[in-house]
DNA sequence: GATTCTGAAA
DNA sequence: TTCCCTTCAGAATC
């Protein structure tokens, strides 16, 4: 590659610079398109209101590949939107992690699975690894190949990944008992057709990438909302196969086989429940992640690692891949001849996983871009709004001397977030407005205060079927909740969410949240998202960094300071003001 | 035999 | 770093 020939171009919005980082300008008439060009196969770091950082990373460039982003775009983003020359360190850098997905492949050979390469170099390198002794076994005489020992398919990729070198792989799967289905023309219970939507059967596409050896395993991101269990069953529907689906609680479980039952011809006795109380193993099984998880003592058997093997699978899908648990990914390893689907609104996890997602479930084949499904109303527009209040004097006071985790939790119990909730009620008299906050003694002043129930996680299931209805059916405007908010799915939906204290900065959780709102809802289709933070604590900091995957998806945090003036009054919420009334147009 | 409660784990 | 929610199995209670 030749060195880049460009002069320094002032009024282009991105730096891009030698450790990876990238810099982009919020406030530039680009800025959008740039924002979604670099999601392709950079991730975004920080988001403050006036400077964006991205990072390049081996595994973005991985899973650009992996979706079919070459390195010629990549470049070409880069050098177009530039302030600066591309670092040529980068250049390369892009060169060897963006072609590197495809050099390794596994595949099968005779009844043996082998790791093929074009590069002997690369055969050598993997040779002398220690870390592979033992999963491989005898090379290919022009040492451009080698044999794996028997079972270690999972093991190899997750090694190699380590390494460096991710494995693609083309070794096919075994397919499992077949199941005779159909997907209803007609939902069952409401009578309406019944179809994928284009971007819900591209996904299907991209999924079984046209029966070829490399379709059948990967990851769909894609927002809540956007039907990702119709994902689900539509890849199910063109395999026909028995179908392990794990996803994360009970209501989920239920959530997927009510849906099965509505939108195929499956039956039920042919849909089986696989969790704390019932436990059926039938052509379609639904089982939660936790009781997978179960173990009588720290250091025991996975007791119900079994389901695995009850059933020749077809198919696993794994719902929320992100909340996947890593002693899971064990199990996973030894599954690598079953088709795989992930399904997820965020890859990252907190815990840096996402290697072991990549090699164990598969690459991110789809990445459904949220404002493009906003803009042809699928999802709802939404605009979001972080509010920052002063603290009261005495309040700042305790901060100042308090410890630095108890600072945390008196930044959030702010009192005056009291007055300026009152406030944004005010703006929104005929809303469903969920109030959702992290302390439950918060919730329960704001619920004195406002005269609304508040939702726990010690609330009975008979009581939030009851609340959720009357919220549901309008006799409810305003419903507080608490962390049962990130679980509860089948939390009714609403267009306001005022967010009054959050985590230490799970961003996960910030977009499990906005998904609350997020459901289209009559003509306007417009939801409001308030973050209430302290001013000037480090309460600030932990909503920046929740804040960064929501903007990764293209949403804009707008900013209102809040202020004392002279008269001891807060100053006028000007932002506010003036975005209510731009979307009353 | 079915429901509700409890503690542990994550 | 917190606090909170969920889930499981087994014990206690009706």
């Amino acid at each position: 590659m030749s060195p880049a020939v460009i002069s320094y171009r002032p009024e282009n919005p991105l730096i891009v610079q030698s450790d990876r980082t990238l810099l982009l300008k919020v406030a530039h008439p680009h800025f959008e398109q740039v924002r979604d060009e670099l999601a392709r196969f950079a991730e975004l770091v920080t988001s403050p209101e006036y400077m964006h950082t991205y990072r390049i990373t081996p595994l973005s460039l991985w899973n650009a590949s992996a979706s079919g982003v070459s390195c010629a775009e990549i470049v070409e983003t880069l050098n177009t939107w530039s302030q600066n020359p591309v670092p040529q360190n980068l250049l390369q850098e892009i060169e060897d992690h963006g072609t590197r997905y495809g050099k390794l492949r596994l595949v099968a050979k005779g009844d043996r699975l082998a790791l093929e390469m074009d590069d002997r170099g690369l055969f050598w390198e993997l040779e002398n690894q220690k870390n592979l002794q033992g999963l491989l076994a005898e090379p290919y005489p022009d040492e451009r190949g080698i044999y794996l020992q028997s079972g270690m398919r999972g093991e190899v990729k997750l090694q190699l990944i380590r390494l460096g070198h991710p494995v693609q792989d083309m070794a096919g799967y075994k397919a499992g008992d077949p199941l005779a289905f159909s997907l209803a023309p007609t939902l069952k219970q409401s009578g309406k057709p019944f179809g994928l939507r284009q971007y819900q059967q591209a996904a299907v596409d991209v999924f079984h990438a046209g029966g070829g050896p490399e379709g059948g395993a990967g990851v769909l991101v894609l927002p809540c909302g956007a039907g990702k269990t119709v994902i689900g069953i539509g890849c199910m529907g063109s395999l026909q196969t028995h179908t392990l689906v794990l996803t994360t609680n009970g209501t989920a479980v239920k959530q997927w086989k009510q849906e099965l039952l509505d939108k195929t011809t499956l039956t039920e006795d042919q849909v089986g429940l696989y969790m704390g109380d019932v436990k059926e193993i039938r052509p379609v099984t639904i089982a939660t992640y936790q009781i997978l998880t179960y173990r009588r003592s720290k250091t025991g058997p996975f007791e119900h690692f079994k389901i695995f093997e009850a059933a020749n699978w077809g198919l696993v899908i794994y719902d929320e891949v992100h909340m996947l648990p890593a002693p899971i990914f064990r199990a996973v390893a030894e599954l690598q001849a079953k088709r795989r689907l992930g399904l997820t609104a965020t890859l990252v996890r907190e815990d840096h996983k996402e290697e072991d997602v990549f090699s164990l479930i598969g690459p991110k084949r789809v990445d459904v871009p949220w404002k493009m499904l906003e803009k042809d109303g699928f999802i709802a527009t939404a605009h979001c709004l972080e509010i920052r209040v002063p603290q009261p004097t005495d309040e700042r006071m305790e901060y100042a001397v308090a410890d630095q985790r108890q600072r945390f939790r008196i930044a959030s119990e702010n009192s005056l977030k009291l007055a300026v909730v009152d406030e944004l009620l005010a703006g929104h008299p005929k809303d469903n407005i969920l109030i959702i906050g992290q302390y439950l003694e918060q919730l329960r002043i704001l619920g004195e205060r406002l005269g609304a129930p508040v939702l726990t996680g010690q609330t009975p299931e008979r009581e939030r079927e009851v609340l959720f209805r009357q919220f549901r059916e309008g006799q409810l405007r305003i419903l507080i909740v608490s962390k049962v908010a990130n679980f509860a799915i089948d939390l009714p939906d609403a267009s306001v969410a005022i967010q009054v204290s959050g985590t230490f900065g799970s961003r996960q959780e910030e977009a499990q949240r906005l998904g609350r709102i997020l459901r289209p809802k009559g003509e306007r289709n417009l939801s409001f998202f308030y973050s209430l933070i302290s001013w000037d604590t480090s309460e600030q900091e932990f909503a920046r960094k929740r804040q960064t995957f929501l903007t990764e998806k293209g949403y804009r945090y707008l900013i209102e300071t809040r202020r004392f003036e002279a008269s001891g009054h807060l100053s006028e919420p000007t932002v506010w003001k003036q975005l209510l009334e731009e979307t009353k147009a």
